[in-house]
DNA sequence: GTGCAAATGCAACGACGTTGCAAATATGGG
DNA sequence: CCCATATTTGCAACGTCGTTGCATTTGCAC
């Protein structure tokens, strides 16, 4: 499906900044943050735009976003059993600590886990902290 | 043993306003953000104080830190088993999407996962999301 | 008590993220 | 193809979190 499609497909209009972005996310091996994006973009974009594309993306199914080990936004494109609803939970990721790179994993089967009285479980996920290769 | 022995004995100097988040942070059922514990605070500490209390408990060992769902850096009381070195591999959280806070939970057995080749993994830990009692 | 290293307070700064509003643009209907 | 309109974009301003540098104060060892 070109990148045309999937965004139509998800919602959104096409935009070219939408178009530039989802082909970014689709070619990265890794989660990438707000200023990756900036500076990986073909043309510049204004910041703002950038934070509201990613959003959008989330909000449409598009994208997940993971935090890094700072605590700053990345984001990866979803792989197609996402939906707009279920993306959230189906993920194991791997932060370095170097880079602050994170990457998305394999799914895992996640052990059980007793949770305090009256606290609802809606995602969990297993998250794996280290080196990646490139920072070894 | 007393907060300042705590103190002393993990080579910090004893000083009210560490007495006083030590405190805090022993009562707390949950991990306090800079926020939070500027807030609880018997009397009015700088803001850069408080970051640099809250790092040295996280250097010594006396806290350890932990993300909320917004990227915001919390900080909980290690228990007994952790040390100056080894303390941010053996919980599993809750974090509420409702109100970002985050719970310590039990120690659990976590499944092996593979990771791509030349990655080395430090830590691993169990990441629950959902909504905690008071959010329900 | 005294001296020194460590801790505190203050000012300034930077990254990340959000909001409001005006201008530009994608898209559906004629 | 053009028009109307809802969406998107760009810009300015703002808020929070977190850090750094430096002067002042304070804990603690002697």
């Amino acid at each position: 499906m070109s990148l045309d499609e999937q965004l139509r497909s998800h919602g959104l209009r096409v935009t070219g900044i939408r178009r530039d972005v989802l082909d970014l996310l689709q070619r990265s091996d890794r989660a990438l943050s707000h200023a990756d994006v900036e500076r990986a973009l073909p043309e510049r974009a204004d910041r703002v735009t950038l934070f509201r594309v990613l959003q959008s993306f989330e909000d449409a199914g598009l994208a997940h976003r993971v935090l890094d080990v700072q605590g700053t936004s990345r984001y990866a494109s979803c792989s197609t059993e996402c939906d707009a609803h279920a993306h959230h939970d189906v993920h194991a990721h791997f932060r370095c600590t170097a880079c602050s790179g994170v990457f998305c994993l394999e799914r895992v089967a996640l052990p059980e886990v007793n949770v305090p009285k009256g606290f609802t479980v809606t995602a969990s996920r297993l998250e794996l902290e280290g080196r990646c290769s490139s920072c070894a």
